[in-house]
DNA sequence: ACAAACCTACCTTTAGGTAGGTAGTCTAGG
DNA sequence: CCTAGACTACCTACCTAAAGGTAGGTTTGT
């Protein structure tokens, strides 16, 4: 299991420092979110993550009786995640560009550097098609996200480490995308390196 | 239909020019573009495509027996297209800077401003489970594009138009990623005119 | 004993795909 | 000119596999 993974779950069931096993909820919740990183939403069924789980179809209903449920959960994990990242840092200490840093950090290691997609893009490729307790859960996720940004961003405008390009919240979409989209051209494996290449122009384009 | 699709399937067809209306073969090219736009290549069957040509699903085996074969079609006509928008304008003319307007409106108009997402998206999302087939053609026409916009950029570093910062691919890297993401944000629909906003500092970071 | 966590066994629907038939069109030969 | 064969673009009818989901029984730990 990945690191990111390892972590995700670990702060989603509150037994990080106990170090006990993971319940078979949270492994569900694991395998899903890979899953959806490989294949997106409709790629993976439950018979999937039974067989690695080696346990019945059914018993993966007994805990998320159906498949939205388990999305949501995934998005809720992933939440729950970047806040316990946030967390582990001191952030008074640190300065707009490194608490920005941080977060292209935690974005990379979520993928894998390119060895899986972005979660969330796992999701909005099949907007289109995905039931509307999904499609609202998405919603909120990606509003806090871009507030998350965003207030790094402004932070690093009063503090004159950044160049103002646009209202604050618009160089925090302009982050989101890049990042979003290099984690996404990352997984054909053409070129290595994508995204680290990629974040370093986002952050000269804001620097200098 | 869209502008982008109607001449998508002209270019295809090579039948633009006179008028003639589209053979059920390229109308299941077009509604499969538009399908995997909204939900991905795993999002759409043929039914769907059926049911919209009030046809049967068996007529549309018989155009293309596997659905990696329209998958390649859809690929195929969407390099097409972009090839026949090149075409149109007279490059000689156009300044780097122009030329690259030109390939954003380009991608803006194939997923109309954010109501549909990146076709190319629509397959990377699930590259996990893509068959090989499929996975060749996708890894081919980004090889393709990264080559188009490189050239751009190197163009516009040598008539002094863009700023250095990195090698050319590496910036052509940062803008494909920041405009394949812009257009998967766009899909949520909560911040209208996001790719706008992206693109517009994408160019701002290429030349100031 | 009771509840959580799992199981077997089943359901319905839909997916991709195939076999084989038919109605219209095109073309060649008598 | 007119028919025979071939070809195109559809059709009906089916298959198998797998999807999401459910009902209800069994195991296991406290």
């Amino acid at each position: 299991m990945t690191a990111f993974l390892k972590r995700l779950i670990a702060c989603h069931t509150g037994c990080a420092s106990t170090g006990e096993k993971l319940d078979t909820k949270d492994q569900i919740v694991q395998i899903a979110t890979e899953l959806i990183q490989q294949r997106g939403y409709q790629g993976f069924s439950y018979q999937d993550i039974a067989t690695r789980l080696d346990i019945k179809k059914a018993s993966i209903h007994y805990h998320f009786p159906k498949k939205e449920d388990l999305g949501v959960a995934v998005i809720s994990a992933y939440y729950q995640y970047i806040q316990d990242w946030i967390g582990k840092y001191d952030l008074d200490k640190m300065t707009a560009l490194e608490k920005l840093e941080q977060y292209f950090q935690f974005f990379a290691e979520t993928a894998l550097h390119g060895e899986l997609g972005c979660v969330m893009n796992g999701f909005l490729a099949e907007s289109g098609s995905l039931p509307e307790v999904l499609r609202e859960k998405l919603a909120w996720f990606e509003k806090w996200h871009m507030e998350l940004v965003t207030m790094k961003v402004k932070e690093g405008l009063e503090k004159g480490e950044f160049k103002k390009r646009g209202t604050p919240e618009e160089q925090a979409l302009f982050i989101i995308a890049a990042a979003m989209g290099a984690l996404n051209m990352a997984q054909d494996k053409q070129t290595p390196g994508v995204y680290d290449i990629v974040v370093r122009q986002i952050i000269e384009s804001l620097t200098c």
